[in-house]
DNA sequence: GTAGCATGGTAAG
DNA sequence: TTACCCTGCTACG
């Protein structure tokens, strides 16, 4: 589940649920144990994410670093009474104490990448290494431009480069790149920059409602199941895409095969039709 | 029932 | 380059 929009889902969640509220923290796993007693008992400030880094706030500039990697996952459930015996490995669980009404929300961590109490200034080192979020109001998306417009490497890697701009993992990738017709594999300081910022705006869009929905849509009116009479995409994400986890399968637009190929240890999809080279420009005629 | 894979990224070798 | 985090789904037999 985890691109950028999941984490800054869990942050609006987190809040919604915590923040001014005296939480039980424990590590029925064990591995966050110490940090967990230092903190059990304290009034959680809030939650925030920066691409998909999540960061929950305690008092005296301590934060727990979260980082959900490729299968981690932040459940957060309503419990009545008591909340449950935890199930598998919970790194880290949060209990709303429920304060008169004996029912509250907990949150169990399982399969996490990262997990870790940090300082601000650590906190403040990790957000320095990312480029700008698109689900962020402060990002400036020309310091992602600085980076792609001068770099060789395809545009497909750079969209992936958390430093060069945060939040965007494997799937919006693949999508915004077939929504504009561009070629993954197309060299970045080949882009304009007018084709640079209405991917960005596009980002934008795409990613809140992502947050909103709690995943990912890419297809346009014109090409949902609805639309199209097609059965709707069944698997584990849900959302409605173009070419993502596609390939061999006819492109919703032009109807040519979805071609995947391994691209820095991830699978890269495209229409090859649709997002042809920028034209070579073969003699006119 | 179970092998294999996946919306990711870091650290060890 | 490989291991790992050790989840949770699908495909396959």
């Amino acid at each position: 589940m985890p691109e950028g929009h999941t984490l800054h889902r869990l942050a609006l969640d987190l809040s919604g649920a915590f923040a001014g509220e005296q939480v039980r923290v424990s590590s029925p796993q064990g591995r966050f144990a110490d940090s967990a007693a230092l903190l059990d008992g304290q009034v959680l400030v809030g939650a925030e994410a920066w691409g998909k880094q999540l960061f929950v706030e305690f008092p005296g500039e301590q934060h727990v670093h979260i980082h959900l990697g490729l299968y981690g996952k932040l459940d957060l459930l309503p419990y009545t009474a008591e909340p449950p015996l935890p199930v598998g490995q919970v790194r880290l669980r949060l209990v709303s104490a429920g304060s008169t009404t004996g029912s509250g929300t907990y949150a169990d961590l399982r399969g996490a990448n990262t997990c870790n109490l940090v300082t601000a200034a650590q906190r403040d080192a990790v957000v320095a290494k990312l480029g700008p979020d698109p689900l962020r109001d402060d990002a400036d998306p020309g310091r992602a431009w600085l980076r792609i417009s001068r770099s060789r490497t395809s545009i497909g890697a750079l969209l992936m480069d958390q430093s060069v701009l945060a939040g965007v993992g494997n799937v919006y990738r693949a999508e915004v790149l077939f929504r504009h017709r561009i070629d993954p594999m197309r060299p970045g300081n080949t882009l304009r920059r007018k084709q640079w910022d209405a991917i960005w705006d596009d980002l934008v869009e795409l990613m809140k409602l992502g947050v909103q929905a709690n995943r990912i849509d890419t297809v346009r009116e014109e090409h949902t199941p609805e639309a199209m009479g097609r059965p709707p995409r069944k698997d584990d994400h849900g959302g409605e895409v173009y070419v993502y986890r596609r390939s061999g399968q006819p492109c919703l637009v032009c109807g040519t095969n979805v071609r995947t190929v391994e691209l820095q240890q991830r699978n890269l999809f495209w229409c090859p039709k649709c997002q042809r080279t920028y034209r070579p420009r073969t003699n006119a005629k």
